[in-house]
DNA sequence: ATCTTCGTTGTAAACGCTTCCAAGATAGGC
DNA sequence: GCCTATCTTGGAAGCGTTTACAACGAAGAT
């Protein structure tokens, strides 16, 4: 036994159980005014005893949109960007537009031809979360005039409808922490250098060492891709030096987690014998052992006005939205101490 | 300007450029054999020249499914239910399905309502996770042979396709594990008990409590929801009886995390003063200080084999497919020891 | 040379809805 | 009581496909 199609209730047979044309029904579906007030109720009565549900790929193809905003990331499980899905699933459970998930897994083309291809009316708007090759797309969105945010992307120059976090401001504070605690030689761990919040973070990073007049050694950075084993590998790196850091800033927390794993695995303690600082602040750093010091970025959040911002765009394509900025804020834990004036 | 619909190409344009009916090229696009080797590349040529996407909407509408899968979770943010997720995309990402999510959360009602809908059309398959309240329809989409798969929840007596992990086993070696370290007073913090494989815990506690002759003492179980207060009221409550457990176990790891801070708080050391043990794995399992001994369910698998299932559901709807469960395996770590003999 | 039989192509009729236009009904103004 | 303005409704024309069916030519069989 298949699945029968016709067992489908359509807005024509509303319309006949409800004594009325199919365009009422539409109307009333559609809350347009022109529809008497009794009438209304009487379709609506029918509408719920036969369990009527409009049919969304009908509706789309007549009405010329799919009540449907794609989202696209470049992956999946590292807490990160799940963060920012959560915000845009709440904002979005707010509206009836729905969320079709994409996953580039990182391929540069995939992302570009993904968007091409949902630009093309699958979706009605595009959150695109992390892009790796924005440029290679956003002039031809920009110019047939289609929705979309970028989530925690740097301007490409253009004035593009963007979210992200500040940065190099985050980047700063945490810097600056340290060197109020005394270090002096703070290796620092860059994500990909490809990403513009990357060079944001490392711009930040040694702004703070310039204005307190603090060494900013080329061999103190370390040029990672954000991901755990850069972190180990980089720490590793940074300790072997001759004159090795007192505290060290993993560009993400992810990454400061492997350096955490390479200080222990040294016999070295934390924060006795280095500090740790991260970014991010994704759950796992609230529960390792030192709690992580690290620069919170309100992803949740994040995703929540970039959704706004979509729906916004949705609602008048003509308006202009820029970049908006969410603030980054140093949350302290356990992971840094004074440094010691032995050294 | 407003987005051009008419920009779009079509069918038939793509159709009377390449001087053949509409009807061929709807069969060059669809892998119909019917179509002269010549003829199909002529069209492929003038299809990507003039960059055609073929409509979803009117795809779906014509031919009577929509080539997007629904999944269903409770909730996101726990990172339990993204890691499944992670599974259910990199083996759609295999196949040319969408994803499209929802959220109930963990409202049951909305449950109910969004799979009535979706299974009118709206997807051609669903996956739901760790659904709530699959009683009131699971009926009706088997009597409509609407193709669905359960993740992590057990059968509601009906045998219907579905795919979970071993609980039951894996909380009996958990417990068993702690006996052999000498526990003989183990308290139990139990998850959400209207969810089956709470009970499955459950039971495999106390089944390895009473194969080995230990004390099951109705006092050392505490009733949790799964989150991380819980934990902490849990261990709080159990670490003030009379005559406390020497090790607790947690059906999932949030609480664990849980208990691990009432534990620390009260000045006690893991393992030292209490063993404790998990159930899940996730990430945060790892990276915690003791890191944590737990019970790994494979939940990226789950949803990998939940997915394929689905898939087989949808090509042969026949086809009577049953529960899988995937095996559960005790990772061991450092937050158990064996226990004082001066007790 | 005629009849089949493929292999290939064109065409019409859905699919379920939105939207526009026109027509019927109703009420207000003179 | 008649005409116009307003409210409400019906119906037709798509939206871009799929799919069943018909049609056509060419090749093989008789």
């Amino acid at each position: 036994m298949k699945q029968n199609r016709s067992s489908r209730v359509t807005i024509i047979e509303v319309a006949e159980k409800a004594g009325v044309s199919f365009g009422t029904v539409s109307r009333v579906v559609n809350n347009d005014i022109h529809v008497k007030k009794e009438t209304r109720e009487r379709v609506l009565q029918v509408m719920e005893k036969l369990g009527y549900v409009a049919n969304r790929q009908a509706r789309s193809l007549a009405g010329g949109k799919s009540n449907i905003i794609g989202v696209l990331v470049p992956d999946l499980g590292t807490g990160y960007i799940e963060e920012i899905i959560r915000g845009i699933d709440a904002e979005l459970s707010l509206s009836d537009l729905d969320l079709i998930l994409y996953t580039t897994h990182r391929t540069a083309s995939k992302e570009t031809n993904y968007v091409a291809n949902l630009a093309k009316g699958m979706v009605d708007g595009l959150l695109l979360v992390l892009p790796r090759s924005p440029a290679d797309y956003i002039g031809t969105l920009t110019s047939r005039n289609f929705p979309f945010v970028l989530i925690d992307h740097q301007g490409t120059g253009r004035n593009c409808p963007a979210v992200g976090a500040t940065n190099w401001q985050g980047a700063y504070r945490a810097t600056e922490y340290l060197i109020k605690l005394g270090h002096s030689r703070i290796g620092f761990i860059t994500g990909s250098m490809d990403l513009g919040c990357s060079m944001d973070r490392l711009e930040g990073y040694l702004s703070a060492l310039r204005t307190h007049h603090t060494n900013d050694a080329p061999e103190l950075i370390y040029e990672g891709t954000f991901a755990q084993p850069d972190g180990y590998a980089g720490a590793s790196a940074l300790l072997d030096l001759p004159n090795p850091p007192t505290a060290i800033f993993a560009s993400n927390d992810i990454m400061a987690l492997g350096v955490m794993d390479a200080v222990h695995s040294r016999g070295l303690r934390i924060p006795d014998d280095v500090s740790i600082v991260g970014f991010d602040d994704i759950p796992q750093s609230a529960v390792v052992r030192p709690a992580l010091t690290t620069v919170n970025q309100p992803l949740e959040k994040m995703g929540r006005v970039a959704t706004q911002m979509l729906l916004d765009l949705l609602r008048q394509p003509e308006k202009e939205s820029g970049r908006i900025e969410l603030p980054t804020e140093l949350v302290i834990r356990d992971s840094c101490q004074n440094a010691r004036t032995t050294e």
